[in-house]
DNA sequence: TGAAACATAGTTGTCATACGAATTTGAGGA
DNA sequence: TCCTCAAATTCGTATGACAACTATGTTTCA
């Protein structure tokens, strides 16, 4: 076994058997070390994996301790790599938004308070009232994860955070398809307000499932034309 | 920025701008050293993470590449860390199970063809005739993955299998209970497999909700006894 | 007495160098 | 043409050194 293998196993299990917990700081690099019976660097690209993956959190000068350990946490962690999917992959990730945001709705429409409901309905005049795409992509995020908060799964609304990440940063070439896009939009906006403000699981998961399936078609459509991998340049909602 | 994010960015741009594609070497790590301006020591901890990631492969003596960057590889690089979810977090898993696998199942069910209901029967039959744990755990597996894998999205078969690979290593320790289980689990298997035969999406679809909600039905009433966090020990299904 | 400033020790961040281990490449010969 | 083998290339690992940051305890001053 490599030894970047033996201190990663080692950490890990150091956090398996329950000798490090969440919060817990670790013993000191050079410590660990002396324990794993790695090198200091081979211990550090060990820690750095288990950062990568939400396990872990650094802080110089003071130390490395485990992270809470939620479940939100390390699926977050795929934020960083999403980004970097080719279109195919895109368009996968879809389809499972197809099931869980009609779920986050569902559990929404059954908890949702007043409140909260004019508070969506105040995001969606503002969505509706302006032309800036940045505002735009803004204000649809705080719709959504909204949602997904009130469905009460921490885990359900960071997947379906990561998920939509990807799905947000598309340009629409077209400035006609982007209006045409906007309007489908904002309806499918309301009608699952409708379903939330209804208490109405049923009606507010077909709306959403609506939604996705809309989305889904114009990732489609520009799906030909650019299969870049990248998530630069002028972003657009499509969503 | 720190030397770490320079490179950690830097070679995550490579990707993101189309520099390097799925499949590519990237350049030997004294050239990326001098190309991103950092040691060679914070160039391998970025790596590092990026493999941790699944974005990319390292072999020794050869270099490092660029992965095919699959939807389901990136969600499988948290098979190594779920495993370390206390409780609480395996519970909202189970939540995300719930609405998952029934959806696979009734794509399932619409794709299905003669050969693998067969052989998917035949699996149902060595889990019944099983008395072995470590055999039940195996076929168990194969029998679920087998059905996300016919519903022909990897990303979701990926998915299903990081979430189920955390509900799988519970130990039962009392033998009445643990019999009472596989009694169900059996049943509800079969009750999956007809819904599959019959072409059936919304039996099939219903029947894996059921089974996955007897899962957290035995994980939620083992909960209390046993908040450890790790894994080890002899497994049982739950499932 | 209280608080601010400072000194100190401990810890992570970064770099440079060296050498071992695995792979790849190409020259040489049968 | 194919095989063998040595050399070059590349990653894997270890060590040492110092900078940057943090935490803690002490001193100093109001």
């Amino acid at each position: 076994m490599s030894a970047l293998d033996t201190a990663l196993h080692g950490l890990r299990a150091l956090i398996a058997d329950g000798a490090l917990r969440p919060g817990d700081r670790l013993p000191s690099e050079g410590e660990l070390c002396e324990t794993l019976g790695v090198s200091r660097g081979s211990l550090r690209e060990a820690i750095r994996m288990l950062a990568a993956l939400g396990v872990l959190e650094t802080r110089h000068g003071s130390g490395s301790y485990v992270s809470e350990l939620r479940a939100a946490d390390l699926i977050g962690s795929l934020s960083l790599t999403v980004g970097l999917l080719p279109m195919a992959g895109v368009l996968e990730l879809t389809e499972l938004r197809r099931v869980l945001e009609p779920h986050a709705a569902a559990l929404a429409a059954a908890r949702i308070d007043a409140d909260t409901i004019e508070t969506l309905s105040g995001v969606l005049d503002e969505i509706e009232g302006s032309d800036d795409f940045e505002d735009h992509s803004r204000l649809d995020h705080a719709f959504h994860m909204t949602i997904s908060e009130v469905a009460g799964n921490d885990a359900l609304t960071s997947l379906i955070d990561v998920l939509r990440s990807r799905s947000r940063a598309y340009r629409i070439p077209d400035a006609g398809d982007a209006a045409e896009l906007k309007l489908h939009s904002d309806a499918g906006h309301r009608a699952i307000l409708r379903g939330l403000a209804a208490a109405d699981p049923v009606a507010a998961s077909a709306a959403a499932s609506a939604h996705v399936a809309q989305t889904e078609y114009w990732v489609r459509r520009y799906t030909e034309a650019d299969t870049h991998v990248g998530t630069e340049g002028p972003a657009v909602e499509t969503d």
